[in-house]
DNA sequence: GCAAGGAACCGCCAAA
DNA sequence: CTTTTGGCGGTTCCTT
């Protein structure tokens, strides 16, 4: 449904860069915007536009972004009035620009007076500094986790998330997870109708299925150059295989024991909890893709029974297989 | 949802 | 003497 009202002014959407910011973390999220805004007036369902988009910096003029695809004018973040949605750019520069104190202070001045606060990828690190992520829940860019949970040790990191809302304080993931975060801003003003038709325009998922940490798990073993990125490289394909301890320690011609310390150490998991993670991750993504028989996916993710697969996604996500799949093909 | 059996894990110690 | 590796047994966790 359409909640708008006739005489609603538009939104001010507000986004803050820096040099460096990322075109995609903020050329993502401002296009969701701007395209809700346009489809108002293309379509005639909403009475006005119900966003005004602008982009902010801590002085006047283009800013460079770090991809070398253009610039783009933004306004000092002096002169800016009324803010409905704070958002916050990721990028190279962002480590830079959590050290810095007028940009981080304007945040953490303005977080109160604001509707709700986001940040994009790596721009979690300016929220952490601005201390609004004390005592909440987050996420960042994989790769950033670990410094996020450094910097703000009372932050509770969720590695996996795509987006994460904990209050008006929401955070999400790389770079295109803003575009999803922004939609889901979208979704949450407007209706899902209107998020949809936003959406398929962009070709977005509404919701997308998955967690960064799948993505993460396989990108972080691809880049070992070690006998364990090549192990799980065999082991993503050949999941289906019985891979127990005794299985795995004679493929990497060491003794079960010391296969099991060693496997530990480098990939920071037991080697049973790493295959249940492998053989989770292939079974949520075969659901994502729309597999539909239960059956045949716990088979081949090496989970053998459906019984098998649906108490590893009881454990690990609380939630049936069939609840997983419900909920992506909606 | 439970019991029985098995696999995994970990601390410890010994050998290389 | 220290470091790396392998084996044993108790406990925990998982599968059947």
């Amino acid at each position: 449904m359409i909640r708008e009202s006739a005489t609603a002014k538009p939104r001010p959407v507000v986004m803050l860069v820096y040099p460096d910011a990322q075109i995609l973390d903020v050329a993502g999220p401002l296009e969701v915007f701007a395209r809700t805004a346009r489809y108002a007036t293309d379509t005639g369902l909403l009475p006005g536009p119900p966003y005004s988009v602008e982009m902010v910096a801590r002085t006047a003029g283009p800013v460079v972004m770090s991809s070398g695809l253009g610039l783009v004018a933004s306004r000092p973040f002096g002169d800016v009035g009324e803010i409905d949605t704070l958002l916050i750019a990721g990028g190279i520069g962002a480590i830079e620009a959590a050290r810095d104190r007028e940009l981080v202070g304007w945040i953490a001045e303005r977080a109160p007076g604001v509707r709700r606060i986001a940040s994009i990828c790596t721009g979690a690190l300016l929220l952490a500094s601005a201390g609004l992520l004390r005592e909440r829940k987050a996420t960042t860019h994989w790769a950033y986790c670990d410094r996020l949970a450094a910097a703000e040790p009372g932050c509770n990191v969720d590695r996996d998330a795509i987006f994460v809302r904990d209050g008006k304080v929401y955070s999400s993931a790389g770079v295109t997870s803003g575009m999803d975060l922004a939609l889901a801003l979208v979704e949450e003003d407007l209706g899902s109708a209107v998020a949809l038709a936003v959406a398929q325009e962009l070709v977005l998922y509404v919701k997308r299925p998955g967690g960064q940490a799948q993505f993460s798990r396989h990108l972080k073993a691809q880049q070992r150059d070690d006998a364990f990125g090549a192990l799980h490289l065999w082991m993503i394909e050949n999941l289906d295989e019985p891979l127990d301890v005794g299985q795995l320690a004679a493929r990497m011609g060491m003794s079960p024991r010391h296969f099991a310390r060693r496997f530990a150490a480098a990939m920071g998991q037991t080697p049973a909890a790493y295959v249940a993670q492998l053989r989770l991750d292939h079974c949520r993504r075969r659901f994502e893709q729309g597999a539909r028989n239960l059956k045949q996916v716990a088979r081949e993710g090496g989970f053998g029974t459906e019984q098998n697969m649906r108490r590893t996604f009881q454990r690990t996500l609380g939630i049936t297989p069939t609840d997983y799949l419900d909920r992506f093909t909606r």
